[in-house]
DNA sequence: TATTAGCACTCTAGAACGGAGAGTGCTAAC
DNA sequence: GTTAGCACTCTCCGTTCTAGAGTGCTAATA
């Protein structure tokens, strides 16, 4: 693997900044003209054929220009990458849709991330919704509705509100209930969800148990409550936007693209391997290890509420994408919602 | 309008069940061949000429067969359709999905039904989430967080629950906040949610303020807590199959749908306008007045929680559909849910 | 009078063809 | 090491042609 000469590093980067820009294989005379490097067609036509000898560039077919491979998309964004992001203007459009009428609600704040996001890019983002199990567990309530049902309220100390409908052992009297839900507050005040598994619960149960003994029933109901939290929700912004890239105009490869956006535990998947990277993740194609976006480049960095790891934000789009301007606008987004999320 | 013989129902009736099957233009010879009818091609041949100056039918060009018209679908649909829906199996898997776990979320029951009813008709499903304005206030909790926030939870008797971060005035005590909650509970119980307008909120807080001059922070609150509740989601199913039909192998046509898709607003409007209408509500091609999906047929019921009309469910399709089917599916997926959701 | 057979006509979809254009690789000259 | 020149390759796009399906009309038939 030897290094690369300058002159070809120039090449490289005139290829596929150009194929960024226009979808279209380039061709050295077109590299000739535009970037006014001293030499001739043959020249660079010369040096063209060895980067495609080592990789980095390949041709759709002979008599055709080149297009990067996916090699050369790293190489380039490894070392010849321009610096670029958002200018003010999105920059403080970004700003904007995260702050608007301070709302509260994360849910809010995430979906309008995934609009403006998407919205800028001009690609698909996709963004984790905020990982409950990575909370720490603040206190829980139980308000009764009517004689046989309540509402359990758990709060995290990211902010995470759930509540579930249960219903309640007509046994239980208020004041038990208060009982063992200040309790259970004391217990586990300052744990993290995760660790609030169904083993610990059992232990506190039977610990419990012995002194009060109705109260089986509202355990079997934390427990439900916490379960069921595992599906962590995916949100989506400009789904169509794949449609406008001109390498996605064949009907069979949209198909297959959109039905991966409808399969949500997939995604997550996708998102969740990139949970706590430093900084701004980029994978190229099949760099991203999943069948279904082998074609595709993914750019991902992850959020945090509290200094805690919660979630992913992502922007997916065709390896012929602006990477220098799509890395800046992740980076900038994920700051901002920081920012919003830990006000 | 003079009515149509009883064999030109015959043979409008052909036409259109073998357009919904094949999706190509159905020729007099099929029609001849297909249903034993007594009759020759040319015997046909002028039936159809006479149906399409009628308007039933249309021709894509000469020498093609003929496909019916949107007025040639509606008398299919009025008149002539035969019975069908979803066999056993389907309906049992539509039960299925609906109570699965007996999960009491409002919102997973609506998600799983879009779910199931795009997954069983292969169209798109679209299912407007219940509205909250028509719900009935029950009760008003605040938990205080810490020293400066409070979690409003608001529950209506249709079971939903709404919750919300606010910032605490910090001149309430405890007891205070106590006596505000419960003030308002009382007073405000058994209205609808569109009657606890800002007006009668105002109202109260005048009658209140006379009496405990500390609280206008608290009204503020609840204000805001029940105006940002306008915005009801709708929930998708199965966006992709409209993919599979082949009206749709365009890909402009396609960008416009899955477009209309992204805007929640319109298809909130589009499902809106049906809230209420008895029955099965089947609205071909223009009559849904959406310039959007014009050449879709919009099939539509309403789903009630405690007899209130909470919202929509609906199928899009392209107008060639296979309406007996579809109608029978979505009659008893309404009617399941609306067991799932009233038990 | 209603129906049918026959036939000429129309229109589309798809295959076959051919030329223009873009780009290459190679060779020989600089 | 670089460049000019040239033959070659491959795609794209418009044209032409044919097969096939279906029609409308006319004349014969029951």
């Amino acid at each position: 693997m030897t290094a690369l000469t300058e002159r070809k590093k120039k090449i490289l980067e005139a290829v596929v900044s150009n194929y960024i820009e226009t979808a279209d294989p380039v061709g050295s005379r077109t590299i000739a003209r535009t970037c006014r490097i001293g030499l001739s067609s043959a020249t660079i036509r010369n040096e063209m054929a060895d980067l495609e000898e080592m990789g980095y560039l390949s041709q759709p077919h002979t008599s055709a220009g080149r297009i990067p491979s996916q090699k050369g998309y790293r190489y380039y964004v490894d070392n010849l990458m321009p610096p670029g992001g958002p200018d003010e203007e999105e920059t403080s459009a970004i700003s904007r849709s995260l702050n608007a009428d301070k709302m509260r609600e994360i849910e809010q704040i995430i979906i309008s991330a995934a609009r403006v996001l998407s919205s800028i890019t001009n690609h698909t983002s996709l963004i984790m919704g905020p990982q409950y199990k990575r909370s720490t567990f603040r206190q829980m309530r139980i308000l009764p509705l009517d004689e046989k049902r309540g509402l359990v309220v758990l709060i995290t100390d990211t902010g995470f509100i759930k509540n579930k409908v249960i219903e309640l052992n007509q046994s239980l009297s208020p004041p038990e209930l208060q009982q063992v839900v200040s309790y259970l507050n004391q217990k586990l005040f300052g744990l993290s969800i995760d660790q609030v598994t169904t083993s610990l619960i059992n232990e506190l149960k039977r610990d419990l148990f012995r002194r009060m003994e109705l109260l089986e029933q509202a355990f079997i109901l934390l427990e439900e409550s916490l379960k069921e939290e595992e599906q962590v929700r995916v949100f989506l912004g400009g789904t169509t936007n794949i449609l406008n890239q001109p390498e996605f105009k064949d009907v069979e490869k949209i198909r297959r693209m959109l039905s991966l956006f409808e399969q949500e535990s997939l995604l997550f998947k996708i998102l969740e391997r990139n949970l706590g990277k430093e900084g701004v993740v980029v994978q190229i194609g099949t760099e991203n290890m999943v069948e279904e976006i082998n074609e595709c480049t993914l750019i991902t960095a992850t959020y945090k509420i509290n200094n805690r790891n919660l979630g992913t934000v992502g922007v997916l789009g065709p390896t012929r994408m602006d990477y220098s301007r799509v890395i800046g606008v992740v980076r900038c987004l994920v700051d901002k919602l920081n920012e919003s999320l830990n006000s």
